[in-house]
RNA sequence: GGGUAGGUUGAGCAGGUGGUGAGCUCCGCUGACUGUAGAUCAGCCGUCUUCGACUGUGGGGGUUCGAUUCCCUCCCUGCCCA
């Protein structure tokens, strides 16, 4: 009998007042422990881009996220499989989560055809005909060997959506759902369902309901990160979290990772993130501080001697300046890629740490405002950043 | 000294052989990015009162209704020969 392929475990409930629905929590998967909430870094092609293992340890990273469809076309989950699996071949030894390629149906735009069946993708890399099925998506990630497969689903987008359209690929994402779980075998790898619903409230509730109803080992919210607003996105977890009151299972909202974004989704229930932000703004030379953030190709950090952050313990702020990264980024040299990512990530992380340890300390509805406070600094934009 | 090819908006170019040169790529200045077709993309990049207008083809002069183009002269640069 082998172990249960996760488990989550609620440390801290939230209050019975009702201030509040955030929650600590612990993940275990095969390879490791995972404190909530927390923030998963995206890998999608098997390496979290710009970074070494040795970086994400460094920066707190306890899981990371890896995916399906691009490592199906690249290198080839047989080939992974062959080497060893993902982690082995990636240089990871700790908890990873993929993906199913669900996202890819709506982000390929017009290389993909959607029926009742599948996707049938056309390769952004060579232009060759791929078809995902649930259980395609499912046999791809059992051979990757991750610790948690993602059931596969038809994601809309919110804004561009009509009702019709939504309640379709709402639809169509459950009857996914029940045939990925169908498929999935492997003993030592959970799997987590996928909430759509769009911004409907009765869509998102009943979706909600749904996947909540199958034997899944965690519930995904998705379809929310893409072009709605905070406030309809609010208003979609208020109303697919109450369904979940009482419901064991750890929540992961797909695809958020701004510090207000989260702040206001753990507020509301939610356990798990990822996303590209981070890393993505860090590679085009946006650093976020605790003032606010700051774009480090702008001209006025050319005579910066500054750490990019008084204090900050990333790779990047132990030993350099807001000049000296200032310098890599205009001269496109690959370090200014590597020490900006890690300062995100270890900014994005520390920001979920102080999460935890308020909801550690019970102190979590009272520090509600300095923590939206300090995350809102960030979405605003604002740079009123002291330079040197 | 002789010959030759050139001098276009920060740089590099395109174009233009008598009648609309503000077009490209860099550089530069900003902004955007949320389950990564992204070390990417977008805007700006002569001046102004910016849905437009004006100025600008090394300097000066000439021919002409009109010159970046033709002529004269000077300056500068590359190459070849002495």
């Amino acid at each position: 009998m082998s172990p249960a392929p996760a488990s989550f475990e609620v440390l801290v409930p939230p209050p019975a007042d009702g201030a509040t629905r955030a929650r600590l929590g612990r993940l275990s998967v095969t390879h490791g422990v995972v404190d909530t909430p927390q923030f998963m870094p995206v890998g999608t092609n098997a390496t979290v881009k710009a970074l070494h293992p040795d970086d994400l340890d460094e920066v707190g990273a306890s899981i990371i996220l890896a995916n399906t469809y691009h490592l199906y076309l690249r290198p080839g989950h047989e080939r992974i499989e062959r080497l060893g699996g993902l982690h082995r071949f990636m240089g990871w030894d700790r908890p990873i989560l993929t993906d199913s390629g669900g996202f890819q149906v709506v982000s390929l735009g017009d290389l993909r055809v959607v029926d009742d069946d599948g996707v049938t993708f056309r390769s952004h890399i060579d232009g060759s005909l791929h078809r995902f099925t649930p259980e395609h998506a499912i046999d791809v990630q059992q051979a990757l060997g991750s610790d948690v497969a993602v059931a596969f689903d038809q994601p809309v987008r919110p804004g561009s959506s009509s009702r019709a359209d939504v309640a379709e690929a709402t639809e169509r994402t459950h009857r996914w759902a029940e045939r990925s779980l169908a498929a999935h075998t492997r003993p030592d790898q959970a799997i987590f369902g996928i909430v759509q619903g769009g911004l409907e409230p009765d869509l998102r509730a009943d979706s909600t309901r749904f996947i909540a109803s199958l034997p899944f080992d965690g519930i995904c919210l998705g379809g929310l990160a893409g072009d709605e607003t905070a406030d309809e996105r609010n208003a979609a977890l208020d109303i697919a979290m109450p369904v979940l009151d009482g419901d064991p299972r750890v929540r992961y909202l797909m695809g958020l990772g701004s510090p207000l974004d989260m702040l206001e989704a753990v507020h509301r229930g939610v356990d798990l993130f990822d996303s590209v932000l981070p890393a993505r703004v860090a590679r085009t030379g946006q650093v976020w501080v605790p003032e606010g953030r700051l774009n480090l190709r702008n001209q006025r950090f050319l005579d910066d001697g500054e750490p990019i952050q008084d204090g900050c313990p990333c790779l990047a702020c132990r030993r350099f300046s807001r000049a000296y990264l200032a310098h890599l980024f205009r001269a496109k040299e690959l370090l200014a890629y590597r020490l900006a990512t890690c300062h995100n990530l270890t900014f994005t992380l520390d920001f979920m740490t102080r999460i935890r340890s308020a909801l550690s300390a019970g102190t979590f509805p009272g520090m509600l405002p300095e923590l939206r406070s300090r995350a809102s600094r960030i979405s605003a934009g604002e740079a009123a950043v002291q330079s040197a």
